[in-house]
DNA sequence: TGTGATTGTCTTGATGTCAAGATAAAGGGC
DNA sequence: GCCCTTTATCTTGACATCAAGACAATCACA
C-alpha cells in the first residue's frame, strides 16, 4: 500500500460518486518522472550542469558531427518555449559549452555549436547519466521493463495523437 | 516511428558505446507525464486555479472533514519543498480559499483549512479533472490500462524504496 | 527546571520557465 | 520591385520552485 493508493482510498470515502480509476495510473507517472528527475540531477551537477543545459548539449550531441542545431530544432526537441531556450543557450555561451553561429543561408536564424570544451563535457556526462539511467531502473525485471517499455510507447502514441 | 526512438536511433549512431536501452522507458515517461500536465492544466483554469493550487486544495478535500492539514502534511503530500509551500499556502489565503487558523496543540505549527470558498471551487474542480483524466487515459484499451498501472505501480515501489 | 537539540514554518535570494509581444529577415502575390 | 504576411529568435515581466538559513516553540534529558 503506497502513497497513490492511499490516495485513491481517500477519494473513494469522500467522493464516492467521482471514478478515479484513471487517477492512479496518472499519479504513479507524475510521481516516477519526479522521482526521475531528482534522482538525475546529481550527475548532472557532477558535470557542472543542470537538467536544462544537459537537455541542450545531449540534443546537440547525438544530432551528431558538426553538433549544431538552430534554436528552433533545439525546441522542438526539447519541449519548451522560444523564450526558455534563448536562456538556455545564453547560459551555456556564458559557461563556454556552445557558441552562436551565423546562419549563412538564413539572416533571422542562428546556429548553435558544441565548443570543444562543451563536446568534452557532454560526452563524459553522457556516460555516467547512462549509467545512472541503469541503476534507476535495475528495479524492473527484464520482462517487466519490456512491457512497461512497450505500453508506454503505446501510451505516448495515443495521447500525442490527442487519443 | 516516434521522438523517442528517433532519439535511441541517434544516439545508436554517435555514442554506439553506449547501451541506452533504459533511456527509451524513461524518456517516454518524462514525455507523458509532461503532456497530462499541460492537458489538465486548461481544466485547473477554469476554475481559477493551476497545477500548484490545485494540488494543495484537493489535498486538503480528499483529507475529509474538517478539510484541514499542516504544512508539513500538505509536504508531505505534495513532494514539494517548504519554501514552495508556504508560497503556495499565501496564494490561496490571497485568494480566500484557504485560511490559516493556529493549531492549539503546537505554537510553531498551524492548521490550512478549506474555507466555503475554497471547498466549492475544489467540489467542483475535481469533477471536471477527473473527467479529464477519463478523456486523457481513453486511448488505451482496459486491458492495457490495467497492465499499465499496475507496472507502474511496481516500478514505483521499486524506485522508492530505491531500487 | 534549565539547556541544548529538534521540529515546524517562514524568509531570502537565485534560477528556470512561460506567455505575450518586439524585432528583423524571408517569402508570396500583385 | 513593393508591401504584407510569415517565420525565427530574442526581450520583458510575472511566477513557481528550490536551497539555505532564520526564527520560534517544543522536546529530551540531565
Amino acid at each position: 500500500m503506497n502513497q497513490v493508493d492511499r490516495i485513491l482510498e481517500q477519494w473513494g470515502r469522500v467522493r464516492p460518486d467521482l471514478d478515479v480509476t484513471p487517477m492512479g495510473l496518472t499519479g504513479r507517472l507524475k510521481r516516477i518522472a519526479r522521482i526521475l528527475e531528482r534522482e538525475m540531477e546529481p550527475v548532472f551537477a557532477d558535470h557542472g550542469l543542470n537538467l536544462a543545459s544537459f537537455d541542450v548539449l545531449a540534443t546537440l550531441l547525438r544530432s551528431g558531427d558538426p553538433y549544431q542545431l538552430s534554436p528552433g530544432e533545439l525546441i522542438e526537441n526539447t519541449m519548451v518555449t522560444s523564450g526558455t531556450m534563448t536562456n538556455r543557450i545564453d547560459q551555456l555561451v556564458k559557461g563556454g559549452l556552445v557558441e552562436r553561429v551565423p546562419n549563412p543561408d538564413d539572416g533571422r536564424s542562428v546556429h548553435i555549436a558544441l565548443t570543444k570544451k562543451g563536446k568534452r563535457v557532454i560526452d563524459r556526462a553522457i556516460e555516467d547519466h547512462v549509467q545512472n539511467l541503469h541503476r534507476l531502473t535495475e528495479g524492473l525485471s527484464e520482462n517487466a521493463f519490456s512491457k512497461l517499455d512497450r505500453l508506454l510507447d503505446q501510451y505516448l502514441n495515443a495521447i500525442e495523437r490527442g487519443d
